[in-house]
DNA sequence: TACTTTTTTGAAAGCGCTTTCACAAGTGCG
DNA sequence: CGCACTTGTGAAAGCGCTTTCAAAAAAGTA
C-alpha cells in the first residue's frame, strides 16, 4: 500500500505483455461476451442493459483494469471531463483557496481542473479561455478576471461558465457574487464604533468590481456615521504588501492625518502595517488596522489582524457545484455567505 | 483588442454556421489545396514540404483559423501536449511559486500543466499519478512528495518525470535538488556568528527528506561551531504556522532556555514570531528567529524575517525544462541554485 | 536518353471511444 | 395467433488527427 502508483503502473505494464496492448474497451467486450457498444453503454450508463451483461462487464473491467481513454473519449462524445479554471495568479494566497475548493468539489464528480493564469490580464485573460476551449473543456470557472460581461456571455455560449465576484446572469452563465460593499461597510463600521473619525482607506485597483465595492462600502460606512467622506484619505493600491506600505508613506508624505487604515486586502494590510512601523507606528496602539480577505496568515500577523472573511475555499466549491449542475441541466442556486467581520487584535479604541 | 475570447468565440462560430462545421485539417488541405497528410506535416514539422504548400497551408490556416484538436492530436498521435503537475497543497504559499514557474517555462513549448494535490499523503499522491496516467499525461514533475523512489522509478518507465527535493537518478527520471542541509547550516551558522549558543530548532516532518537535512545543517553548523547539540531543543512541528506556536509553547512548557529559534520554513517561524510575543518574548531583542524558503510574504513580517532563500519559482521553471528536454530525448543538466541567506530584521547579537 | 535513387505527396488505416441505425427478441393487443 | 410495438443489442460509421505505405515527381547517374 505504500506506493498504490507503482503498483498499478506494474499492473498496467504486466497487462500490456500479457494481452499485447493497453486494455481498451473493446478488450474488455470480448472478456465479457459482449460488444463495445454495450461496453460503452454500461460505463456511460447511456442505456438500459440487462442485468447479466452489466456484472460480466463490471467484472471484467475491473479483471482488467480497465480506464478509458479520456482522449477517445473526449474525441468521440464530446465530453472531457474536465473543467478550465482561469485565475489570475495561480500563487496568489487568496485564490489558491479557491482552487482547492474548486479541486475537492471537482473531484467526486471525476472532473479534473484545468488552472490558467490571467495574470490580472483581459488579453492573457481571453488567451487563456482560447486554449481551454481548444482542449475542449466541458466548462469554465473564471475567478473574477478583467474580462467585459459581454465578453463572458460570448464565451458562455460555447460552454457553460461560472464567474465569480459579479453579477452577470445568462443563459449557460452563473454568478456567484460576495457582497463586498457589505464586507467594507461592516469593516469601516468597525472602525468607526471604536471611534475613530480619520479613517484612511488603501483601494485596489478600480477596475476591479470587488474594489470599488469595497470602497462604496466604506463610503456607506462613513456616510451612515454622518462622517464627511475625504477622498484626500483614500489611496490607490494593488492588493499587494509593496502597495500597502507604499500607500502609508504616500499617507504620511500628504501629511494626512488618520487614526485608523481600513485596506481592501488583507496583504495591502499587512503592507500597510509593515509601514506605518517604518515610521514608528504601532499597531493598533496609534493606528487602528483593518483588512478584508481572511487569509490564513492574517491571523498570524503581528499584532493578528481584524478583517473581514471572505470565503474563498466555500466560493471556489460553490462555483465548482454550480458548473456541475449547469453541465447536467439544473439550475444552480448558491449563493455565497454573507460577509463576517473577524475581530482580532490590530484594532483599539480611540483614546479620549 | 478589450476582449479577444468572444471575438475569437464569435469567430468561430460563425466559421461553424458558414463553412458548414468547426474547422478541421480537411478543411484547411481542401482551402490550401493539399491533402491533410501534407498539412499534418507542416503543422508538426514532422516531413520536408515543398515551400509553395508550405506557403499555401500556413495561409489557410490563418485564414480560417485553424486550431487542432487536442483530442484527436492526442488518440493518434499519442501525444497530448499536457504536463501532469504534482503538489502537495494547490494553496501552499510555498509550492504557489513553484507552479507559476512550472507554468511560465512550459507555456512557449505549447505544453500545458495539470495540477493535482497530493495533500502530503502518499496515497492520494499515487492515486493522483494515476489519474495524470490516464489523462495520458506526456509527463509528471513531482514537488517533493511522499512517495518512495522507488514508485517514481516506475512512474517514469511510462512516462518522463522529473521530481524535486530528491536525488534519484534513473531512466527517463531525473531530479533537481536543492541543498537544504547547506541551508540549514547557513541558518545556523548565522545565528551563531552573531553569538548565539543556544540555539531551538523547529523541525519539519522527518518523513520529509528536506526536513530531515535541514536538521542535519543545523547540528553539522553547530558541530562545526564546537556546541554540542542538545535535543531538547529541537521541537517537531509541521510546516505551518499554528505548529511554530506550538513549538514555542512546547519549548518554554519545558522550560528550556534559548536564545535564538531556526524553524524549519517561514511558515512556522511566523508562527514561533506569534507564540513568543503571547509569551511577551520580543524578535529581536529577546528572541533571535531565523526561517526557510524565504516566502514572499516574510519580507513584509514584523520584523522582517531573516530566512534561507529558496528558489521556489525557479525550481519549478527548472523542473518544466528539463522535463521538456527528457521529452525531446535530450539529458538535463539543470542545477539548482545554492542557498543562500538573507539577512533581514529578525535576529540581533546576543548582549554581554 | 534510359534508368536508378532520392525526395515529396496522397491514400488509407488506425488511435479508443460514442452513437446512430437497424435488426432480433420480447411484449401487448385484438 | 398474427399484428404493431417496445425493448436490448451489435455492426458500423465516425470524432480529427498522425503515420505508415506506396505511388509520383524530381534528381542524379551512366
Amino acid at each position: 500500500m505504500k506506493n498504490k502508483a507503482a503498483v498499478s503502473a506494474t499492473a498496467r505494464s504486466a497487462a500490456k505483455k500479457n494481452d499485447g496492448g493497453v486494455v481498451t474497451i473493446e478488450r474488455v467486450a470480448e472478456e465479457a461476451g459482449v460488444s463495445p457498444s454495450t461496453v460503452s453503454r454500461i460505463l456511460n450508463g447511456t442505456a438500459v442493459v440487462s442485468a447479466g451483461k452489466k456484472a460480466a462487464v463490471d467484472q471484467a473491467v475491473a479483471r482488467l483494469g480497465f480506464v478509458p481513454n479520456p482522449m477517445a473519449r473526449g474525441l468521440a462524445g464530446g465530453r472531457t471531463l474536465s473543467i478550465g479554471v482561469v485565475t489570475q495568479a495561480i500563487d496568489s494566497p487568496f485564490y489558491g483557496a479557491s482552487l482547492r475548493g474548486i479541486e475537492d468539489a471537482l473531484d467526486p464528480a471525476g472532473y479534473s481542473p484545468l488552472f490558467v493564469s490571467g495574470h490580472w490580464d483581459a488579453n492573457t485573460e481571453s488567451r487563456c479561455i482560447d486554449i481551454l476551449l481548444s482542449r475542449r473543456v466541458d466548462g469554465i470557472i473564471v475567478l473574477t478576471g478583467r474580462l467585459t460581461d459581454a465578453a463572458l456571455k460570448n464565451v458562455a455560449k460555447r460552454v457553460p461558465v461560472v464567474v465569480t465576484g459579479r453579477a452577470v446572469k445568462a443563459a449557460g452563465l452563473f454568478s456567484l457574487n460576495f457582497d463586498n460593499t457589505e464586507g467594507g461597510r461592516l469593516a469601516t463600521r468597525h472602525l468607526i464604533d471604536l471611534g475613530h473619525r480619520k479613517i484612511a482607506f488603501i483601494s485596489g485597483d478600480p477596475r476591479h468590481p470587488d474594489a470599488t465595492q469595497r470602497l462604496s462600502g466604506y463610503r456607506t460606512a462613513l456616510e451612515q456615521a454622518g462622517i464627511v467622506f475625504k477622498p484626500e484619505l483614500v489611496v490607490q493600491g494593488e492588493y499587494n504588501e509593496a502597495s500597502g506600505v507604499a500607500a502609508v508613506s504616500a499617507l504620511i508624505a500628504a501629511r494626512q492625518t488618520f487614526t485608523a487604515i481600513f485596506a481592501a486586502n488583507d496583504q495591502m494590510a499587512i503592507g500597510a502595517a509593515h509601514g506605518l512601523q517604518r515610521h514608528s507606528l504601532r499597531v493598533p496602539e496609534d493606528v487602528s488596522l483593518v483588512g478584508f480577505d481572511d487569509l490564513p496568515t492574517s491571523l498570524y500577523a503581528l499584532p493578528p489582524l481584524t478583517t473581514v472573511h471572505q470565503p474563498a475555499y466555500e466560493m471556489g466549491s460553490l462555483a465548482a457545484e454550480a458548473l456541475l449542475q449547469l453541465l447536467e441541466g439544473t439550475k444552480p442556486q448558491q449563493v455565497v455567505p454573507l460577509p463576517r467581520l473577524i475581530v482580532r487584535d490590530s484594532c483599539q479604541r480611540t483614546k479620549r
